[in-house]
DNA sequence: GCCAACGTTGGC
DNA sequence: GCCAACGTTGGC
């Protein structure tokens, strides 16, 4: 089993949104590498932190299950959606979602200050200047660090 | 709201 | 194929 960070701005969807849904639809994402980690390597059962970006403060807020894994994002070919892309059809998809359910929220959210305090998590994608990919993978020592922070 | 970092677009 | 211009991300 793998291990996962997907960015969400809490504005726009939170873990919150997440508790009350009980699970989404995972879509929208709209850049390469992140598309093929959607696609390609996140699995079914995979557990992912799910992170609040843009907020105040940005943290990582609970954890999420993967329970379908890659499929095309229908979002790309609806013309109303905000995340619409003309490239992509149903005959040939160019962006692909997953299905998260809700594991848990966090009694506090882990901040970034914390996050950067500890050492073992230096080598973060999420901690490293100018890292914008929304769909980041979480090595499993960094997995159970973080949730000793918890604790 | 600012702006650095990064990805994408499009003229050449 | 280069690279300037532009748009987006996301911490601060």
């Amino acid at each position: 089993m793998s291990h996962w960070l997907l960015k969400s701005e809490p504005d726009v969807y939170s873990i919150q949104d997440l508790k009350r849904d009980g699970s989404t639809e995972w879509e929208g994402v709209r850049n390469y590498q992140a598309r093929n980690f959607l696609r390609d390597q996140i699995k079914k059962g995979d557990l992912v932190f799910f992170y609040h970006s843009n907020s105040e403060p940005s943290g990582i807020a609970g954890i999420a299950k993967v329970v379908k894994e890659g499929f095309p994002d229908a979002s790309a070919w609806n013309k109303k959606s905000p995340h619409y892309d003309p490239r992509s059809s149903q005959e040939k998809p160019v962006w692909y979602a997953v299905q998260i359910k809700f594991i848990k929220a966090f009694k506090t959210l882990i901040d970034l200050q914390m996050l950067r305090s500890a050492a073992e998590l230096n080598q973060m994608g999420l901690l490293k200047r100018g890292q914008r990919l929304s769909v980041q993978p979480v090595r499993e020592s960094e997995w159970k660090h973080i949730l000793k922070m918890t604790a």
